[in-house]
DNA sequence: CCCATTACATACCACTTGGTATGTTCTGTC
DNA sequence: GACAGAACATACCAAGTGGTATGTAATGGG
């Protein structure tokens, strides 16, 4: 029989964790607010997880890439238009975008940033998240190349971490601006970027 | 008569702050650290400055942004050709780049994914200089217009605050990478974005 | 030469941090 | 219902933090 109350605490350290992550970043969250927002102690902390270290790297591949696989790879991944649908994954995320996401940014970028020179551990986990993005973005400009969808004047690969770049780089702006607007703005001229790799239909 | 001596150790506590917040990000700077790299002590440090705030404040004011200003701005305002110019800065930077500081990123943009939120001050000084440098690439596409160098189908502001945001972007996943060689071709793919707001001449 | 101000150095403080050691309660098993 | 391990809670600790209070050497003016 399994224990589903101490899987539970688990998931409630981790969302507590992911959230004050998301706020303050990884090495300014205090393990001390992380647990005082779950109602637990440093006992059931240090009992699921080893260290700090570990509850952040959970944080990454149990939170931070899961929201990331559902938001965004899942939808690109089994599209039959795929260029199409890369730009409804931009401008819905942009539409769907309210004050607060706009001004925590994105975890992915934030920890990214953080946490990449000082961390091994952190750097490659993030930057395999990283790498799938990319991925999952060649392979949909790929796909809309064989499908004629696109036009096949360009590399797939370089696009896509183009792409993917330019994505976490209106967040960011966006972040320091604290604006909802500038975010779209900034995203719809990354749509517009895309739009310009379709194939001309003449 | 000015006292060159006190403002040469203000400069190498800020020269010496600069380094670590590069690579520490702010809060995780310690002025421990900060002194023990200049051989100075907290006496020098709180006498030049009245808290850790209001050196990172400095910091921005009279490092990151100078930099930037030397590196960027300068020599995309008085271009003949903006346009031209803005690529050959674009290319510029990523042909200098080298293994450090790609791995250590913008100085810019990690403070602001870290400050934004947390500190106002912060926030605001980082805003200006990102608002500078949208308004100094805004301007030079505007003139690119107003010489026919480039198509005038385009909103300047909107595309100045893209391109700015790319920039970022590229930086910020090269940073992740560690890749010099990713940070290149992200770099050339923004070049060719800003290629394709080139008048075409018939 | 005296003296006040500048420009630091030294010593110290309250506080927070991640981490640990120990105690306690709950749960399932035989 | 005794017993063992899981699942926590409580108390504590060394280390590091930003900041301060005080001491001191250099400097320049009268």
């Amino acid at each position: 029989m399994e224990k589903p109350h101490a899987d539970l605490t688990r998931e409630k350290i981790l969302s507590s964790a992911f959230c004050e992550i998301h706020r303050k970043g990884f090495q300014a969250a205090s393990l001390a607010d992380i647990l005082e927002a779950t109602g637990l102690t440093k006992g059931a902390l240090y009992y699921h997880f080893p260290t700090k270290q570990a509850l952040g790297l959970a944080v990454v591949d149990e939170v931070v890439r899961t929201r990331l696989e559902e938001r965004i790879f899942a939808p690109v991944r089994g599209a039959q238009r795929p260029l199409d649908r890369l730009v409804e994954v931009i401008e819905g995320i942009a539409r769907e975008s309210d004050a607060q996401g706009v001004a925590l940014g994105c975890p992915l970028n934030n920890l990214m940033q953080e946490m990449s020179p000082l961390d091994e551990a952190f750097k490659e986990r993030l930057s395999a998240i990283l790498e799938t993005w990319r991925e999952v973005v060649r392979s949909a400009l790929a796909r809309a190349q064989a499908r004629g969808e696109a036009r096949d004047d360009f590399d797939c690969g370089a696009a896509a971490l183009f792409i993917v770049a330019a994505f976490e780089g209106c967040i960011g702006v966006a972040k320091n601006m604290q604006s909802v607007e500038a975010f779209r703005s900034c995203m719809r001229q990354l749509a517009n970027f895309v739009v310009t790799l379709k194939a001309d239909r003449s």
